[in-house]
RNA sequence: CGGGAAAUAGCUUAAUUUGGUAGAGCACUACGUUCGGGACGUAGAGGUUGCAGGUUCAAAUCCUGUUUUCCCGACCA
């Protein structure tokens, strides 16, 4: 590598925290604006969000999910209908209390989250089963005061989508909770090639007023944890406490059963700290903006006709590809390249094309093939999906190889101290507990995975000795 | 929100200690030559030194406040 880029990226292992802002600025995904925590999300940052609108909002439509739009300002007495989740939020709103000159009667807050938007209007618009279950879905910007913010990682503004969902059932409700977990882990598996711990939350841990909150978690490159996505089962809790019923088939009136579930822009943090390198990002192929990056060598006719003849290609098979025509000399186009994750390059130059061949290049293990230039696209389309399958594969090795057992809180101890990454332990089930290991250790519950989630060893919990009830992830946390 | 550090051209920075004409490299623009791992020549453009006050004959430099960024901690469904 040369000196050049070293002074441009600092080395992942050396800081990683440095390294990843300058990964997201040098890759153009994001810049800083005037305000704390509002950042400016680049066409290039913003192609990537557009791309997992498009594919998460086909599967949310597949599903049965309508959009539609709320307000962005809640008053503050319909803040405090419900209890839990006014005193979960409360600290963290921002507050509108002037209309141009005018100090508001009722002040109102920018939308944390839309729960009780929605159940204002749930409550007008549900009277009978037949209403039911109301299956929705928004796209928009909310905004939670956090005091320390990064890029995409946590931001005030912050760019998401949330379902919102009213059933008839308490167990068409749990079922659409774990539906749309479902929906996320495979999105994370298929698309952005992230391995997750999918799960439930523990009561510390889960949404201000959720019946229970699961989660899909990843691990970064630097063993932190990161909440990819969540899904929330609520009971009927806010249907009471905002008077929402419907008539039941015995015309009996009844309180329906609810559900949110959300994710957001902090996704492409993951991309960027799951699979980037010192060289930049590395995208996987079903989420990058552009497939391929198609770099001439020179300027002829040569050059030209076979770029043409492979653009058509591309086309013709539905690829995304971009061009760098620009004066630049060849090894800053590869360099640009690499920092921008793009999954494939191909450099077309005339020492190839005497014999016929182009250079293509993959991203994310540099390895070099030469092709006969109307093999090129079939070439290109095997490495996509070579890529995305190694990229899940690589990223899933380096995962499992930093989650360690521990069995006795010495252990833990141990581990938390000297190894980044998860810990999984036995657990009682007791926020005493987790309080004492978020203490003495710095890490928090992420999950109880759904599978092999029983006790294991002398079934004791780690940290009291008490009898466990499960087993649970623990880690350090963005 | 506490503790620390920083802010000078798009980027990296010099001048700040000791107040006295804001300077460079890269990037950018035009033309030309180049092109297989961060090219070269010639010419050019780019700054009320984050913002607001104060001290001074004079402030990038000293003082106060403020905003933004980074680090550590607290907080964070």
């Amino acid at each position: 590598m040369s000196e050049k880029q070293v002074k441009e990226i600092t080395s992942r292992d050396v800081d990683f925290a440095k390294w990843y802002t300058d990964v997201v600025k040098k890759a153009d995904l994001v810049d800083y604006s005037s305000v704390k925590g509002s950042m400016i999300i680049r066409p290039y940052g913003y192609a990537i969000w557009e791309n997992m609108q498009k594919i998460l909002d086909k599967k949310f439509k597949e599903t049965g999910h309508e959009n539609l739009q709320m307000p962005m300002f809640i008053p503050e007495s319909l803040l405090q209908v419900e209890k839990d989740h006014v005193n979960g939020f409360a600290p963290e709103v921002a507050w509108v209390t002037y209309g141009g000159n005018n100090k508001l009667e009722e002040r109102m807050c920018v939308r944390p989250t839309s729960e009780v938007l929605f159940c204002d209007h749930f409550k007008k618009i549900i009277n009978s089963y037949r209403d039911l279950p109301l299956l929705y879905n928004q796209w928009c910007t909310i905004v939670r005061w956090e005091k320390t913010t990064r890029p995409f990682l946590r931001s005030r503004e912050i760019l998401w989508q949330e379902g919102h969902t009213m059933h008839a059932s308490e167990k068409e409700a749990l079922d659409e909770t774990l539906r749309m977990l479902k929906v996320y882990e495979d999105f994370q598996k298929n698309v952005l090639a992230i391995p997750v711990f999918t799960g439930q939350k523990t009561d510390k841990e889960k949404f201000a007023g959720a019946e229970s909150t699961y989660a899909i978690e990843a691990m970064m490159y630097d063993g932190v944890a990161l909440q990819n996505a969540t899904s929330h089962y609520f009971g009927n809790g806010f249907a009471k406490a905002f008077d929402i019923k419907f008539l039941n088939k015995e015309n009996k009136l009844e309180n329906p059963y609810q559900t949110s579930w959300g994710c957001t822009t902090r996704m492409i943090g993951s991309l960027v700290m799951v699979h980037g390198d010192d060289r930049g990002l590395v995208l996987p192929p079903r989420i990058a903006p552009y497939k391929v990056i198609i770099i001439p060598i020179g300027n002829d006719e040569k050059i030209n006709e076979v770029l043409n003849e492979i653009k058509e290609d591309l086309s013709d098979s539905l690829i995304s590809y971009k061009v760098d025509n620009s004066n630049k000399t060849p090894g800053f186009k590869f360099a640009e390249a690499e920092v921008k994750g793009y999954p494939v390059r191909i450099e077309i130059g005339k020492r190839d094309l005497e014999e016929g061949l182009v250079t293509i290049v993959r991203r994310d293990t540099l390895e070099k093939v030469k092709v006969p230039v109307d093999e090129a696209v079939m070439k290109i389309n095997e490495l996509l999906i070579n890529i995305q399958n190694d990229m899940y594969e690589r990223a899933l090795k380096r995962r499992d190889s930093m989650v360690y057992e521990a069995d006795s809180y010495e252990e833990m101890n141990e581990i938390a101290k000297t190894k980044p990454g998860f810990i999984y332990t036995n657990w009682c089930g007791n926020q005493a507990c987790e309080d004492k290991i978020k203490d003495d250790l710095g890490l928090k519950s992420r999950c109880i995975p759904f599978e092999n989630n029983e006790p294991t060893g002398d079934k004791k919990c780690v940290c009291c000795g008490k009898e466990a009830k499960t087993k649970i992830y623990w880690a350090k946390q963005y």
